[in-house]
DNA sequence: CCAGAAATCGATCGATCGTTCGATAGAATA
DNA sequence: TATTCTATCGAACGATCGATCGATTTCTGG
């Protein structure tokens, strides 16, 4: 009996944004109206998509500075100038791309049911569970946002090191709240928190691995519960019943 | 009571390369004698260590392909075209620096003292205080080798997968050998072993935010440990000492 | 069907890239 | 000291980059 929240629940509850490229394009568009000079979005948004799937694709496989425009165009089916109707630099394109997940993480880990936010070791497993399914949906993307954030200039790493740490207190709050409730060891290491992170990030940074391997996301994500919770939890998790 | 094995103890026992950038462009240097055309040794690894120090800063702040070779002329203080005394091209600097950071882990991890290969639990205790004291020793070099190995051509990316596929499987041998001989649990997760690398990773490729938090190596290690151990020894790991 | 707007095209620009190579300086040899 | 060899230099080359912009196509409202 895993708990395993459907993301299509949780779209229910915040149906602003759908969790697709062609979600996320259509935030981008709104965010960045001044600088996307096509005006239609029942054309802006098919094309971003297109231009953007390209564009998350062909970094992905040999980075960001490595994919030229030419190269963009070509994958997306448009010429090198008219892709500038949709951005004013390549830098802002890297830009659209990377603030749209983090934002994205946030405005998903940070609502959970409200059944489910009022016990600590089901807030822990929706996290875990809800962060890895995230990913999995938006793969591209978060790859992407993982490995070209550490070639941003000063000034826009922020993003991605503040997406982090919130991220962290997210865990770390629930992992408090566990303790104080006599839930959790009061031993439990003040290290735990940022320690999970690495273990969420390892699905998709290596999600070819476990591809090649047969292991699915959902045992992935039990496996990653009980390995946390035996850290924590005050009666031992045994393993899959 | 943490072991802690120093690294200086290793070294006495394989002398050939110490740990530190000078150890590894020796070793880089009898690699590459084909490649490199200085011949004094005396001249050639002072040089190269120069190089290769600001290779590796240049790239872990914007990336190898952002950094161009005049960046690198400047920063290691030679002509553009006297560095190609040192590598006859830019990837083969890059090939240079991956193959001496995966070659090094699979030496040194796979030599353990014989007196803790012996104990299962001491043994995987070792290795994950050894990688962490391995990449906190070559810090530039690991941050490197991670953050590059995926922009790499597929034939030559084979080297870091299956340099962390081999360091994987000495944790999974030392765990199986562990619950053969009834001191880890029987149902301990078959994917432990994948879920240990990217906890020893976190720790330099986040270095910076536990420099900031005042984390030491020595905590950090012994954290990650009874994280570990918590996932498969049969009694509960307390909590340090 | 046609005028005007919206969207796209692709040749082209200057800058910068990795790389080459003849000249040069320094050390070793005799 | 003269000579040979080693190591380094930095100007220069062709290729390619991100970005521009006037021409062209496509769409839309009347």
């Amino acid at each position: 009996m895993q708990i395993t929240p459907q993301i299509a629940d949780m779209v229910e509850e915040t149906p602003v944004f759908e969790l697709t490229t062609e979600g996320l394009c259509r935030s981008i568009l709104a965010r960045h109206q001044d600088t996307i000079c096509v005006r239609k979005t029942a054309i802006a948004v098919p094309r971003l998509k297109r231009i953007l799937e390209s564009a998350l694709d062909l970094s992905n496989r040999g980075g960001f500075q490595a994919m030229s425009l030419r190269d963009l165009s070509r994958a997306s089916g448009m010429s090198t100038g008219g892709l500038y109707a949709y951005f004013d630099s390549k830098t802002t394109l890297r830009k659209m791309s990377l603030q749209e997940v983090t934002d994205l993480v946030q405005r998903v880990l940070g609502k959970p049911p409200a059944a489910i936010a009022a016990d600590p070791v089901a807030h822990l497993r929706w996290l875990i569970d809800t962060h890895l399914h995230l990913t999995e949906a938006l793969l591209p993307w978060f790859t992407f946002a993982f490995m070209e954030a550490k070639n941003f200039p000063p000034a826009e790493r922020r993003i991605a090191v503040d997406s982090e740490a919130l991220t962290e207190r997210l865990f770390a709050e629930v992992i408090e709240r566990g303790v104080m409730s006599g839930v959790f060891r009061t031993d439990t290491s003040p290290m735990l928190p940022a320690l999970i992170k690495p273990l969420l990030q390892e699905w998709y940074v290596k999600r070819p691995k476990y591809r090649r391997r047969g292991i699915s996301l959902v045992s992935y994500s039990a496996t990653v519960q009980d390995f946390v919770l035996n850290a924590c939890l005050k009666d031992t998790v045994s393993g899959r019943e």
